[in-house]
DNA sequence: GCAATAGTGGACCGACTTGTCCAGAATGGA
DNA sequence: TCCATTCTGGACAAGTCGGTCCACTATTGC
């Protein structure tokens, strides 16, 4: 019986991501947002509530989204190390435009901080789910003897973490394909360095 | 002749710094700076133009003390190996109520993007110093066999940049003491693996 | 004393902010 | 047809924003 409305809420959501991910929360105006997803201001709030409650179920999604792709990875590659591999040089992959966007997750954790407990809770979950897809991962190359003996999976899986959070930075900040290749290059090399998986092999 | 300023640059400067670290440049209003500096308007205008032009004095001064605090660990430590591990693990040994405050750089970043020429030189800036500051540290560590003979001191030293750039992120999201010791540890591991130096010593 | 500079606080500008409310038109199923 | 729901756009509230301008006072060297 109600007239149905005329907007596809994921569609509308889509939209309002790209303008938080590319201006920030604070530098984005509802009407930055209503416009760009073109419904009405009633809309907005009979729908989302409030910029902040659109802000955080955007965020939720960004964050969702990015842990799923790599994850998917792990189907797609034929091991371990593979995977690590073109995780890691996604970011060099990227064309300069769209990685200039930078990473709306590392964006939010800087603007708001611990200070706002929700987006701080998204943030924490979202790295620690990350460490932990790495860990398993890392177990994984371990027992296949694609990473060096002396990796402990855990520290490392942790500073593979902050790695890519560095690319994120480094891609906003407008690093060339160059610098975010080495990076990516050096990260796999510590997981598997040259000398140290011969002195593995020499070892059996 | 004239009558003296009655507040000193130096110290203004610094609380506002503190004000800019804690809120960022947006969420900052140049009421907020002006009664933590507890200086007039006409005060704030004349002597530092307006708030941007404040916002990117106060973050080049940061930027350049952040890089001093590093190169003053080279001069104060036994070896470059030494150095790269005071430096990582400083991280971890702040008290987590001062790192919190995460990095005003990455914040600013996170804010402008490259979309801020001024914003976007100064940190691009500060990332290329931190990157040379690194090689040579690197270089330095290769010489004196304190790293592993396969290192490429170049994608290496980019790779501790943003292992470096990551624990500000990760600083700044609430991470444990223990999370960021971790990162440190292996990043130090990956320069120095204990297999790949016994590698090395056995090849000589 | 006097000019030059620095200080104060308040008025003010125009623009923008988030969010509410309302009037009126459109659309659907019962 | 009728009613529930949604749409649109504009008005509005109550506040904040960065920045300018003002009158007035204070401090200095000449």
């Amino acid at each position: 019986m109600p007239r149905p409305k005329e907007f596809d809420r994921e569609v509308v959501l889509a939209t309002a991501r790209e303008v938080f991910w590319r201006q920030g929360y604070k530098a984005t105006s509802t009407e930055d947002l209503r416009l760009a997803m073109s419904i009405g201001r009633q809309s907005f709030y009979d729908t989302f509530g409030s910029k902040k409650q659109l802000y955080l179920e955007v965020l939720r999604r960004y964050n969702a989204d990015g842990l799923q792709a790599f994850a998917s990875e792990l189907q797609t590659t034929a091991s371990p190390l593979a995977a690590l591999r073109s995780i890691l040089l996604s970011f060099s992959r990227q064309n300069p435009h769209q990685r200039a966007l930078g990473c709306m997750g590392v964006a939010a954790i800087c603007e708001f901080g611990v200070g706002d407990p929700e987006v701080a809770g998204i943030g924490k979950a979202s790295v620690s789910r990350l460490e932990a897809l790495l860990e398993r991962l890392l177990r994984d190359a371990k027992a296949r003897g694609e990473a060096r003996a002396s990796l402990r999976e855990r520290a490392a899986a942790r500073h593979l973490s902050a790695t890519v959070l560095g690319l994120k930075v480094m891609s906003k900040a407008g690093a060339t394909t160059e610098a975010l290749r080495d990076v990516a290059v050096a990260a796999l090399e510590s997981i598997a360095p040259y000398d140290s998986r011969h002195a593995a092999r020499t070892r059996q």
